[in-house]
DNA sequence: TATGAAAATAAACCATGGTTTAGTTTTATA
DNA sequence: TATAAAACTAAACCATGGTTTATTTTCATA
């Protein structure tokens, strides 16, 4: 399987800059989707591809920094470059402060907004590293599962305590202890303590 | 034992300005110490107490930028606010990329400054967070220190195999291997199976 | 209240792991 | 090469954990 083809979201309200930013991303050979207004880019982001998205700070009707914040609302973490020509240190700042990859103002050098995708490009590589939280749910799942008294048995457990110790400290005996446990062991789904242990390290 | 008082190192080379942020900062009850040249701070900074910087961007001999960059270079992470009179975007934006925490630009609003220094505060908390590395390093050293044989039966071991299984696949006797594994115990320093399967997992 | 299901308890028996002691082989070094 | 230290191997014995079966208790609900 080949490795998907990125694509560089691009969105200016100025139909030249849009034009003149589209020509010198595809000089370099990569994909461009352009839209001439945050709304428009916004309908379409759920179903985007691997990428990056190049962003005017000024706009009508919503900023730059609107989408951005719009976009981490809704959990997409596309990388943002934004270009400025009227932009503030205090906005930059904020911008940076909140996830974006650069912010470069006009004019800038063809260099260093390629400097920037590139970044940008890499960095959308990496949300594969933590696709946890399903699983992570699942365990604690298997936990909940567990009885009271299971519960209490397998805290004991992951400290090492022997049967015997936690049968005393529990005011039962070893025998149903035993019991317990193998019951956290079909519960948990562990084949074996050391699963048990690692499975319960991620709650 | 009581908390470490933070300071807020100060480094300006305009005596007026540097003695309106030491008074600003004092107000709010926080312990000052200024500076009127990055030289005279770098000179200092080894010996630093818990707390923050702020740093004047534009200087004679070294910019802020410049004191960052050494900072870095020499490990010293302490957070650095940078206040700026003539600075520009490129210059915010490659500051708090670098780390910074905020670069304020005069005039600031009083409660912008007091709001930097209280996240970079929080910040220089965090060290003791991840006290891991020297950690990390002592149980790879742990492991080193088996021998190849150990290292083999302890991959078993982990993965949950039985003494028998692990016999019979090393072509040991199942005797041989609960030897390996307690010399593995004594090497690793684990109490218990569970504590083995904790400490191995951060290799 | 009657009742069935789930939980908690326990004992007997078996399997597995841990500890001790000891012999053999390998490796580094004087 | 001779020698000591470390590693590897093994067996016997003991302790611990696992599995099965069965009884009692608890709890929701018909």
């Amino acid at each position: 399987m080949s490795a998907p083809q990125p694509v560089i979201y691009i969105v200016d309200d100025d139909s030249a800059v849009l034009e003149a930013l589209n020509s010198l991303v595809r000089s370099i050979g990569l994909e461009v989707v352009c839209f001439s207004s945050a709304n428009e880019f916004l309908a379409n982001v759920k179903k985007r591809a691997h990428g990056c998205l190049i962003l005017d700070v000024r706009m009508p009707e919503m900023s730059g920094l609107d989408v951005q914040r719009t976009l981490g609302e809704i959990g997409e973490d596309i990388p943002i470059i934004f270009i400025s020509g009227h932009g503030d240190i205090p906005m930059a700042v904020k911008a940076i402060k909140t996830g974006a990859i650069d912010f470069l103002t006009k004019p800038f050098r063809e260099e260093d907004l390629l400097s920037a995708i590139r970044t940008a490009l890499q960095q959308d590589h990496q949300p594969k590293t933590s696709p946890d939280s399903a699983f992570i749910a699942d365990i604690k799942a298997r936990y909940d599962g567990l009885s009271k008294r299971e519960q209490q048995v397998l805290h004991f457990v992951l400290q090492g305590h022997l049967n015997k110790q936690t049968a005393q400290e529990l005011g039962i005996t070893e025998a149903t202890v035993k019991v317990h446990r193998h019951n956290i062991m079909k519960k948990m789904q562990a084949a074996s303590l050391q699963e048990l242990v690692r499975i319960c390290e991620k709650l």
